[in-house]
DNA sequence: ACCTGAACACCGTTCAAGT
DNA sequence: ACCTGAACACCGTTCAAGT
């Protein structure tokens, strides 16, 4: 990452949003959200940065607008006729791949509130929570649960990833670090992170993730089966 | 929020850490993340903002060190005897109403990744996790499950907060907008987010939490009973 | 050791002027 | 209608110089 971008396409069609959005998401998959710059954006776009703002209100937008692209494409893949139970797990995958293959997508899923990224998220959610028979005066709750859980697992790696790219070192070596870290804390203080120091080494974060949203489904087979 | 800070408190105290974190949570509070400049900062604590250098290393140490002042706080308050499944509703709630009083908290937090501020979460929760029964193996997946959510839920919170900031928008308005735009979604794409409009507009979002975490010690019963 | 404050290298955004 | 690019009002951070 923070590569800097060589190319600067001589531009053939005009300017419009679609081709604005596509090479804000090329440069932060590239360069990370630090790397989005009105500036660097209309360089790709061989354009000064004030044409941007014809097509967009602000950088807010744009991000909002890049991560939708995303979390269409996304939703759309992963449409499909599996059992209830399995099409969320399916769904919250393909979430969390996606936002580990565009880490600026998690921080900005979260900051997106109730815009249409989040939406489209919460509605895909919504469908498979009927199928499941959750009765309607708990699905507002049950959907806003995995939801927060799945943009909170988001951010988190963003952040992560984030980190990984400022500093100068690899995945593995931050987990190294921070793993280190707690073997370094107090054991008065803190001897349960201390004993997940070993643990946080060798996880895996999917793995976990998954984990996650199946204790939150069996949550929701508990108040389907009151029902 | 986004008052000037008119008072310039005369220094008679060198500067110091402590003073410094102090400072930077007084104008968190008041005019939100994008109001702490290292220039409202030294402007208050009457310094130049170089003399800040000497104490903090950049502004995320900053947003870090006061994250973990409030959640040392808030942790260290929260210490009682209660039963393990009470302790840990309590707790959230605790974090809950901290990030609400501390809105800019919640985004720092989801950033602050595996440092001390989410640590010591991890530890409370942890302990608790152990007193409830769940086996070892299962322990590091049920506290990040729980953290994951509280912090997803905290920087949600914060990005709506943010936004009413910006805004001049009161939060009541932007619910209700939220809610007026959902339900102009097209019915045959969004048809669960457009009946949830009604939902959104009176709902309770400290009891939507606390029902959160019930749900995932629910599912963390199943898995207990299992062992 | 600790502080000062000017200076540097940015950044998002605006806007008169062009086509 | 759409684009240009200089200009404005910032910002985090650095650093020679002071005490």
């Amino acid at each position: 990452m923070d590569k800097k971008t060589p190319r600067r396409t001589r531009r053939e069609e005009s300017l419009s949003k679609e081709r604005i959005i596509e090479a804000a998401i090329d440069i932060l998959d590239r360069s990370g959200e630090s790397g989005l710059t009105f500036r660097a954006l209309s360089d790709m776009l061989a354009t000064g940065p004030g044409a941007i703002y014809w097509h967009i209100d602000n950088k807010d937008d744009l991000l909002t607008a890049a991560c939708d692209a995303i979390v269409a494409r996304t939703v759309q893949a992963g449409a499909s006729g599996a059992a209830p139970r399995d099409a969320i797990r399916a769904l919250a995958l393909d979430l969390f791949d996606a936002m580990e293959a565009h880490p600026w997508a998690g921080a900005a899923l979260i900051r997106a509130g109730g815009q249409l990224p989040v939406v489209r998220v919460l509605e895909c959610l919504g469908r498979q929570v009927q199928a499941l028979g959750v009765p309607p005066q708990a699905q507002w709750l049950t959907v806003s649960a995995l939801l927060h859980f799945i943009l909170g697992v988001g951010g988190q790696n963003a952040a992560n990833m984030q980190r990984v790219c400022g500093d100068d070192v690899a995945r593995g070596d931050l987990l190294d670090q921070v793993a280190a870290a707690w073997s370094r804390l107090s054991p008065a203080d803190y001897p349960f992170a201390r004993s997940m120091a070993g643990q946080l080494r060798i996880h895996d974060d999917r793995a976990d993730f998954l984990a996650g949203v199946d204790l939150i489904l069996n949550g929701i087979g508990v108040i389907a089966a009151q029902a």
